[in-house]
DNA sequence: GACCAAGTTCACAGATCTGTGAGATCGGAG
DNA sequence: CTCCGATCTCACAGATCTGTGAACTTGGTC
């Protein structure tokens, strides 16, 4: 269930001083509204009560701080997403969908990691947060889908699938500032599960 | 076929002088590989052999850059992209499809609308044209489809399918750099076309 | 009381940003 | 010849950007 090397990655810089926290949270909101070229450390020193000194000693560059924002918003938003998964009623992958619509700011602006990759430079330090954080989700994916049918299945290419609705309805989110294409989605997977059942169906899908 | 009121609003600017087309060639590959608040103005005069005020004088301002810079990606991308769907030998989805892995660049960033969405504020002037160009591609794979089976038909529903798996495998392109994603989509929308026959049983497709 | 990490103050460096003002140049069209 | 659109020259305004240097304060801990 966890993806045991990356989150070593994905967790906020070990010990968080308390400015840090504010540093990270005001940056955090700003970043994800207004995108990452546009917000200036001033601003986010400003706005936190704290001096722009101690932000560079607490995360050493700008660059840092947005690495570290992008690993707050994954930690954030994983456990959110795991609780609903494992509290779920019926199928955890429309819990794990439904996590995307439910846990959404208010001010949407689609995937902060989607929106972050197409501002950031191929070799910037953040990338491979936002890399590791898709990985996640599509192993999540692949997980569930093999936990809720026979082990020998296609829960690869169907959670790819999964995973590119999900990817196609946030992008389209940040475009037209709603949901409804994203709602769109859910509705192809409730259908998607429906014709690949747990193992219920006709006969084994031992399948050639 | 041609989405009527909207291309209107999606060509570049009337008449462009010489030094204008310079100035948005140089500025739609500097903006697309750089990303737009990156990029400044003084870089793309310079490159582009002109001074800063010619700049101003054609495009008003950066954001009027922006949004003509994203009408001619859009116009370019369309052309071929039409082109490829009416030779089509196979599948004009497909062919509407492969625009997608065949028309990129090298220095593969994904989708400049994309992209462009996650930087630019909600009121932008450009903001219109990426949903006009995203609402294009979607009618047009609806156009497709209505055309391809018979005329009363889940086609906006399959578009809406095919169309977010379009989105996602781009959106995931821009953070991988590469095209696996969307590879996996085409097999999943080839899969897609043959379990929603034209009208008839097996047989009558043409096929890829 | 000494030590230490966290944070403050504040000035400053040096670059870069978008955008403008006023006048000169140059080629073509009437 | 004259007018005009396109472009150039070039200085400059004013803001904003990331990042740093050096010394001071404060609260807790050994």
């Amino acid at each position: 269930m966890e993806p045991t090397e990356e989150l070593a990655d994905l967790l906020s810089p070990p010990t968080l001083t308390p400015g840090a926290r504010r540093i990270l949270e005001v940056a955090s909101d700003l970043f994800y509204r207004g995108g990452l070229h546009a917000v200036g450390v001033d601003t986010i020193a400003a706005e936190s009560g704290v001096t722009k000194r101690t932000l560079y000693d607490r995360f050493g560059s700008k660059d840092g701080l947005i690495r570290a924002y992008l690993q707050l918003r994954h930690q954030r938003w994983w456990e959110r997403m795991q609780r609903r998964v494992n509290q779920a009623p019926g199928s955890p992958i429309l819990a794990l969908w439904d996590s995307y619509t439910l846990d959404a700011e208010p001010s949407d602006r689609g995937c902060a990691f989607i929106n972050a990759a197409g501002e950031l430079p191929e070799d910037h330090p953040a990338r491979d947060v936002i890399r590791a954080h898709k990985r996640a989700v599509l192993d999540l994916l692949t997980e569930l889908l093999r936990r809720s049918r026979g082990p020998v299945d296609d829960a690869e290419s169907t959670a790819r699938q999964i995973f590119l609705l999900l990817e196609g309805g946030m992008s389209q989110r940040g475009i037209d500032g709603d949901d409804h294409m994203l709602r769109s989605g859910r509705e192809v997977v409730e259908h998607l599960l429906d014709l690949t059942p747990p193992e219920a169906g006709p006969g084994s899908r031992a399948d050639s």
